[in-house]
DNA sequence: GATTCTATCGCAACTAGTTGCAATAAGGGG
DNA sequence: CCCCTTATTGCAACTAGTTGCGATAGAATC
């Protein structure tokens, strides 16, 4: 019974491959279709591993192929979003980031005095979390959080 | 000495007269110029008392003074906030939001089930801010503070 | 492998916002 | 009251991202 079955090992690895295969499948099963674009930008967003603004994936996907449009890149975003491989918040000044879900979930902390951005993950988050919950009945999620303020080293540099 | 000064009394009153009073002052003051289009740009900033989107005020701004540009309203923007009288966040969307600086600070949540949009004052923020900084060391700007999550409502929606 | 249905693509036009530059005009000095 | 300096304006071109639409091309069925 179960010796056909295991030719595919697309569990827990993290290949580019088996990665390629849970997304057709995913993509599939919505009656959604697979194809080249897809997988090229899905691999340029493997590829740039941290974060990468809207615009910047754009430009390496026309690098791949030129052919390519925005609308595309952007579409496709969107898609990965809707499938929970990719996230994106907005920046300080309101542009788009993107990253792969892969990534642990985390917030970001953007310091106006030296420009710092730094990441919060989701043992530092839980306090602020619980403390949003308590104080509004708000469930907000972690990956959207985008906190502007001063660090505490700029905070210091201010008063002293 | 202190008979002629007295004729200009723009202290602590809110009407619009007075704050161009004061506008105009501080922006003097920084050897710049007070002009028709700031003088036009603060009005309809502050006959829009709520929040209005970027947009939104060069819409209203060309309604009154169809020579007017793009350019001088976010240029003009930026310079109220430099001089603190204006704000903007950013939106679940990235878009741009102003409002007065006289408007009481507070954030904004954001809902992504309903799409509601709730404001959170200084009082009820508190303990959240406190969170942040506990959890990170981060003074968080609450007029800069935008979550998104589910709110109450929402989430036992989702749930049941 | 051909047919058919329709999701996806590329295009082009659009919204929101930004920036460099030449022309205009604010406001201080003669 | 006119002149001069230079901040500010409007223009035009640009970046980032979105949307409607006709053409292309997946993939299921025959």
């Amino acid at each position: 019974m179960a010796n056909g079955a295991q030719k595919e090992r697309v569990s827990g690895s993290r290949t580019a491959g088996s990665l390629t295969a849970r997304l057709q499948a995913a993509v599939r099963e919505r009656g959604q279709r697979w194809t080249e674009q897809r997988q090229l930008i899905v691999d340029v967003l493997a590829a740039s591993d941290g974060h990468a603004t809207g615009a910047e994936l754009v430009e390496r996907v026309l690098a791949q192929d030129p052919a390519a449009t925005p609308s595309t890149v952007y579409r496709t975003l969107d898609l990965l979003e809707e499938l929970g491989l990719a996230r994106h918040h907005h920046g300080p000044d309101g542009r788009e980031t993107y990253h792969l879900e892969e990534t642990t979930e985390h917030g970001h902390l953007h310091c106006r005095g030296c420009g710092a951005e730094q990441e919060l993950d989701a043992a530092g988050a839980a306090p602020i979390l619980k403390a949003i919950k308590g104080a509004t009945g708000f469930t907000a999620d972690l990956d959207h959080l985008s906190l502007q303020g001063l660090c505490a080293t700029c905070r210091a540099a201010h008063e002293g």
